[in-house]
DNA sequence: GAGTTTGAAACT
DNA sequence: CAGTTTCAAACTC
C-alpha cells in the first residue's frame, strides 16, 4: 500500500525533510500521524530539552558541541519536527524491542552457530570479574547479538569477514543483485565525491537527517516517544545520531530504502543501507552492547508500545551485525584511552578535586580538550575519543570517503548479511536501542556519581564482549585482519610473553590499545581488568620519555591544502619520531620502523646502508616536500647505486600512496597511521571539531611532543610545556589535538626537512583543511577502514 | 609451526 | 651516554 507512494516521496524528497512530501509520508503511514507530527514535535523537543539539562548541567556540555553525530544530530533534530517524528518512531522501537530483550537473550544463546559467543561469555566473567559482576545479562545480551548477526547461514557470516567475499554475497542475496551492486557503487561514488568535494559533516548530518525522516517507517510510533519518558529521549538522539550516519554515509541507499520495510523488496533494500551503513550500525552495536551491559534493566522501564512487527522492521534496520572483531578493536581502544584520560584526571586531580568519585565531572575538562568521548555514549567514545588507532582511522574515514566507504561496506556487508536473512528475528537487536539510549543518557548526564564505577564495569564488559565476540572465529578475526589490513582498528594483536603486555615491547601497549583476545600474550596485564596497572606502567614510561607513546611516525598530510595556510611553506613529509637504527635490513623490512610506517628515513635515522624505498635518509629526505617525486623516483635523485634497491622502493611507496593502507602489505599499521590524521593545521588548530575528535585517538601519542628536531625544530615541547596542566590529566590526548599540532606545525616544518614523502596524500587527505599533520601511530592495525 | 634475524626497548 | 641485554616482531625455512 504505502510502498509506492513512501518511493515516490523518498525518491522526490528525499533530500528535505521539510517538504510537504514528508508529511504526506508520514500521514500515509498512519493516521494518528498528524497528531503525532505535531505532538511528535513537540515533544520531541521537550523532551530533548530535558534531558539536555543533564547533559550540559556537566562541563560536558562544550565536548558535546564539539563532539559530532549525537551533538549535531540533536541538533538537526531540534530544529526539524519532522525529524523528532521519526526519531520518536526509532525510539518507541527501541523500547519495543528492549522490551523483549530477555527474549531476544534466549534468542541469541539459541544456537544458530554461534554457541562459542555464548560460551566466552561465561567464560568471560572469570577472566573479567568486574565486567560479569556488574552485568553479567548485559554481556548475554551483547552476545546475543553477535548471534543474531550469525543467524545468517555460515556462508554469509564468514563472507562478512571478508570484505570482497561479502560483497558477493550481498548481491547474491538482494534479489537484485545487480541493482544493488549499482545502488552500492553508487553510494560510493557519491561518498567519494562528498570527499573530493570536501563535504561537510555537517551537510552530510544534515541531508542525513533528511533521509532519516524517510527512512522511518512508522509515523505512528512517533506518537509513542512523547508518552515515553525521558529515557527513551536519550535513546532517540542516539537511535538517530545512528541513523544520521547511516544516512551520511548512504543518501542514496535511503532513498530507495525509504519504504523497504514493508515492500517486498525491502530486505533487500535494507541489507544494502546496512552495509552502507555499516560504521555507524557499528558504533551503535557497542553503543547497545554497552547499554545492555551497564542497563539491562532498562528495558523494563519501556512500555512496550511496539508491536513484533515493529520489532522486526527494527531488528532489520538496526540489528545490523557488526563484525565482532571491529567492535572488539574500537572498544578496547576507547577504554583504554577513557581509562587513560580518566585515570590522568583522577591523577591530576589537581582539576577537579574528587576525580574519581565523579570521574565525570572532570570529564569535561578532558573533552574539551580532547575528544569528548564519554559525552556521546560509547558509540561517541569510538568515534571522538579515538584513542585508539582505530578512531583516529574513523576521523580519518570522514576525511577519506573512499577508506570510508570501504570500510563500511565491509563492516556492514557483514552485519547486514545477517540482518537480511530472516535471522534477525530474533529480538536482540531490539534491546540494543533502547540500552544504546539509556547509555547516552547516562554518558551525558555527568551529575550521575557512580557513573565512574559504571563505566568502568561497562568497559570491562565492553572489553569482554569484544574479546567475546573476536572468539567466536579467532581465525575468522585473523583473517579480517590480514584481509583487512586495511582496516587500522583491526587492532594489533601481540605475542608477549615475558612483558606482560606493559613494556614497549607490547604493540598494544605501545599503541594504547588493551589486549584483547586475539593476541597470544602471556600473563597480559594490558586489560580494563588492570587498569591501574596498565596506567601506572604507562605513565612510569611517559616519565621516561615523554614520546614514549606519541606516534613514531609523525606526518604531514599534504593532500589537504589550506587556503592561507602555512602549509605552502611547510613541505609535507612524514617521518618516524626518532628515526631507525637499522644496521643489516637496509631499511627495507618491517624490522625499519620507518618503513614499516612507510615513510622514509631523516637525518635523524642512524641507519646504515639506508635504502629505505620510502625515502633515504642521505638526500631523499631532502625531496621530502614533493613527496610525490619522492615515491616515483626517491632514489633517482641520490646515489646510482641506490637506483636498484629504489626501483623496489618506487613500487612500494607508491602503494602506500595510493593506499596508505595498503601500501605496506603486510602492515596494518599504516592503514591506522594513515586514517588517523590529526587535525592540526599549520597553526595547531584542528580544522573540524569532529575531526579532533577523531584525532584524538591519536590522542594518547599525540600529547606527545615531537622531539626531534629534524621533523619538527620547531618548538620544543609544545604541548607539554604549554600545558602543563593539560598535559599531565590528558598528556596524550590534549596534545594530541594542541601540540602534536602545534609543535609540527610551529615546528616550522620548513626548517627541517622531513624525508620522504609519504604516502599521505593518499591516505589521508583531509578534505577540508589544508595541510595537516597527521600523526600515525604506530599500530598497524587496520582502522576503521575496514576494514574488518 | 619452529627457528632465526632484527632492531627497538630496557637495563646497566 | 654508551654498551649490553631483553624482548617481540619480522622473517625464513
Amino acid at each position: 500500500m504505502d510502498t509506492p507512494e513512501r518511493k515516490q516521496i523518498a525518491t522526490t524528497s528525499v533530500s528535505k525533510f521539510e517538504d510537504s512530501p514528508v508529511f504526506n509520508y508520514i500521514n500515509n503511514l498512519s493516521p494518528i500521524q498528524p497528531v503525532k507530527s505535531i505532538h511528535t514535535t513537540q515533544t520531541f523537543n521537550s523532551l530533548s530539552f530535558a534531558s539536555l539539562p543533564s547533559v550540559f548541567t556537566s562541563p560536558h556540555v562544550s565536548s558535546y558541541k564539539e563532539s559530532r553525530f549525537l551533538r549535531r544530530h540533536s541538533v538537526a533534530d531540534l530544529s526539524k519536527p519532522d525529524f523528532a517524528s521519526e526519531n520518536g518512531n526509532k525510539v518507541d522501537t527501541n523500547g519495543g524491542v528492549t522490551g523483549s530483550v530477555s527474549q531476544l537473550q534466549e534468542n541469541s544463546s539459541a544456537p544458530d552457530g554461534n554457541s562459542d559467543s555464548l560460551s566466552n561469555p561465561t567464560k568471560l566473567p572469570s577472566v573479567h570479574p568486574l565486567s560479569t559482576k556488574e552485568e553479567p545479562q548485559a554481556m548475554k545480551s551483547d552476545s546475543a547479538r553477535p548471534d543474531c548477526d550469525q543467524k545468517l547461514p555460515d556462508s554469509v557470516t564468514e563472507s562478512g569477514e571478508d570484505p570482497a567475499l561479502i560483497e558477493p554475497y550481498v548481491h547474491n542475496k538482494s534479489g537484485n543483485g545487480s541493482a544493488e551492486a549499482e545502488a552500492n557503487k553508487q553510494v560510493v561514488s557519491l561518498t567519494e565525491e562528498r570527499e573530493a568535494t570536501g563535504y561537510d559533516w555537517e551537510s552530510l548530518i544534515t541531508e542525513g537527517s533528511d533521509l532519516l525522516i524517510f527512512s522511518s517507517p512508522n509515523g505512528s510510533e512517533a506518537i509513542r516517544l512523547v508518552q515515553k519518558p525521558l529515557d527513551l529521549v536519550t535513546g532517540f538522539t542516539s537511535s538517530t545520531l545512528s541513523q544520521i550516519m547511516e544516512n551520511d554515509n548512504t543518501n542514496l541507499s535511503k532513498m530507495r530504502i525509504a519504504d523497504p520495510i514493508e515492500s517486498s523488496g525491502g530486505q533487500q533494500e535494507i541489507e544494502f543501507l546496512s552495509s552502507q551503513a555499516g560504521e555507524a550500525r557499528e558504533l551503535k552495536d557497542m553503543d547497545r552492547a554497552i547499554d545492555s551491559l551497564s542497563f539491562p534493566n532498562s528495558s523494563n522501564s519501556m512500555s512496550r508500545e511496539i508491536t513484533d512487527d515493529e520489532v522486526a522492521r527494527y531488528i532489520t534496520d538496526d540489528c545490523k551485525p557488526v563484525s565482532n572483531l571491529y567492535r572488539g578493536m574500537r572498544r578496547r581502544c576507547l577504554d583504554f584511552e577513557a581509562a587513560v584520560s580518566r585515570r590522568k584526571n583522577l591523577e591530576d586531580g589537581s582539576t577537579s578535586g574528587s576525580v574519581s568519585t565523579h570521574p565525570e565531572e572532570k570529564m569535561p575538562s578532558v573533552d574539551k580538550q580532547l575528544v569528548p568521548y564519554k559525552t556521546g555514549g560509547v558509540a561517541s567514545r569510538c568515534i571522538l575519543t579515538g584513542i585508539g588507532l582505530h578512531l583516529n582511522a574513523l576521523a580519518t574515514a570522514s576525511k577519506d570517503a573512499k577508506t570510508l566507504n570501504q570500510e563500511k561496506f565491509s563492516s556492514e556487508k557483514q552485519l547486514n548479511l545477517p540482518n537480511s536473512s530472516a535471522s534477525c528475528h530474533s529480538p536482540s537487536t531490539g534491546l540494543d536501542p533502547r540500552l544504546t539510549s539509556v547509555v547516552t543518557e547516562r554518558d551525558m548526564d555527568p551529575s550521575e556519581n557512580g557513573v565512574h564505577n559504571e563505566e568502568d564495569a561497562v568497559r570491562a564488559s565492553a572489553y569482554v564482549l569484544a574479546e567475546d565476540f573476536n572468539q567466536n572465529s579467532p581465525k575468522k578475526k585473523r583473517r579480517r585482519l590480514e584481509h583487512a589490513g586495511e582496516t587500522e582498528s583491526s587492532c594489533k594483536r601481540c605475542n608477549c610473553k615475558k612483558s606482560k603486555c606493559l613494556k614497549l615491547y607490547c604493540e598494544c601497549f605501545a599503541a594504547g590499545v588493551y589486549c584483547i583476545e586475539p593476541c597470544s600474550c602471556q600473563d597480559c596485564f594490558n586489560k580494563p581488568i588492570h587498569e591501574d596497572t596498565v596506567l601506572a606502567t604507562r605513565k612510569q614510561i611517559e616519565s621516561r620519555n615523554p614520546l614514549a607513546f606519541a606516534p613514531k611516525v609523525i606526518r604531514n598530510s599534504d593532500s589537504l591544502p589550506e587556503p592561507g595556510d602555512e602549509s605552502n611553506k611547510t613541505p609535507a613529509s612524514a617521518r618516524h619520531k626518532r628515526g631507525c637504527n637499522c644496521k643489516k635490513s637496509s631499511c627495507l623490512k618491517k624490522y625499519c620502523e620507518c618503513y614499516q610506517g612507510g615513510v622514509g628515513c631523516s637525518i635523524s635515522c642512524r641507519c646504515e646502508g639506508c635504502k629505505n624505498a620510502f625515502g633515504r635518509k642521505d638526500g631523499s629526505s631532502l625531496l621530502g616536500l614533493e613527496t610525490e617525486q619522492e615515491e616515483e623516483e626517491p632514489e633517482t635523485n641520490q646515489a646510482s647505486a641506490m637506483d636498484d634497491k629504489a626501483l623496489h622502493g618506487p613500487e612500494i611507496p607508491n602503494n602506500e600512496e595510493q593506499n596508505p593502507g595498503s601500501a605496506i602489505p603486510s602492515t596494518p599499521l599504516q592503514h591506522c597511521r594513515q586514517l588517523v590524521p590529526l587535525p592540526f593545521s599549520s597553526r595547531s588548530k584542528p580544522l573540524r571539531s569532529s575531526f579532533l575528535n577523531v584525532g584524538s585517538s591519536s590522542g594518547f601519542y599525540t600529547g606527545n611532543k615531537l622531539e626531534k628536531p629534524n621533523i619538527l625544530q620547531s618548538q620544543p615541547d609544545p604541548g607539554k610545556n604549554t600545558l602543563p596542566g593539560m598535559e599531565d590529566e590528558m598528556p596524550d590526548i590534549l596534545c594530541g589535538n594542541c601540540s602534536p599540532g602545534a609543535g609540527v606545525k610551529t615546528g616550522s616544518p620548513n626548517s627541517k626537512r622531513i624525508s620522504p614523502p609519504q604516502s599521505d596524500f593518499g591516505l589521508s587527505p583531509l578534505p577540508r583543511t589544508g595541510r595537516k599533520l597527521i600523526l600515525q601511530s604506530i599500530p598497524s592495525f587496520p582502522s576503521l577502514t575496514p576494514q574488518h
